[in-house]
DNA sequence: CCGAATCCCAAGCGATACTG
DNA sequence: CAGTATCGCTTGGGATTCGG
């Protein structure tokens, strides 16, 4: 998946009502704290439970199983338990979950690659910011 | 040891002990509710702030703002105000924020593609929860 | 028209304790 | 080990109001 666009020959198109183009609903569903995360670590392979709560820190139990559990409902990962002592359950992507995971390497590359870019800008901002608002904030 | 031993093959791929790939910086600054809808926005063109407004429908003129100012002091957005009556500002995306935008239109496109199968998941997660658990869903 | 400030609620999330 | 239940804090963000 290439997503390597340099081209946004955007027109300043008209009022484009459907300005949400589907993102709001993958936003509700995985653009909260954990959810990618676990994508990307399932992405590498099967994982335990307790693997995976070692594997994304600070990560609790609770939200561990709560953020799983929605990404079975979602069809993104698939769950298989062992009725063995101890128990046993693994966590795999599923096809459909595994066909983004591209998209989800290529965010993380973008953001290791800009870090310093967005740290500049913000060091830069708050330098500007201090000379345009509320005078004297330094 | 007294309990079964557990070591089972845990070798399913390399440590990547960091897991996070840099992930977590972007989503806390992108993961939030509007600013990946205003990104998409932006990236049809310039737009002033009521535009914009217009354009994302349920965002609160709070939350716009908010969002605006984060996306400029990350430098992903350039913010152009016009001292004229009534007053007039451009947001436009920088280069750095356009360099993103591929990422957002994959993104957007997987779960433009990918929405009914979701949706056929979790009816059938709804399915098999109701057998195994008793329990409603929603 | 642009945006900052205040109030306030609900959702998200973490900590802890308990069950199988 | 895997998962559930309860409680309480923190935060996002909506409604409203005031200022430039």
């Amino acid at each position: 998946m290439s997503v390597a666009n340099t081209e946004v020959s955007a027109q300043v198109t008209g009022p484009c009502g459907d300005d949400d183009c589907g993102l709001r609903e993958l936003l509700d569903r995985l653009g909260d704290r954990w959810t990618m995360l676990v994508l990307v670590e399932l992405a590498h392979g099967t994982r335990r439970f307790r693997e995976l709560e070692r594997a994304i820190p600070g990560i609790s139990q609770r939200m561990l199983t709560v953020t799983t559990r929605r990404l079975c409902r979602d069809g993104l990962v698939e769950r298989t338990a062992y009725a063995t002592i101890p128990p046993q359950v693994e966590y795999r992507l599923s096809p459909l979950g595994r066909s983004m995971t591209g998209i989800l390497t290529a965010l993380a590359d973008w953001s290791r690659d800009n870090k310093a870019a967005i740290g500049a800008a913000r060091a830069r901002w708050d330098a500007t910011e201090g000379l345009s608002r509320s005078g004297g904030a330094s």
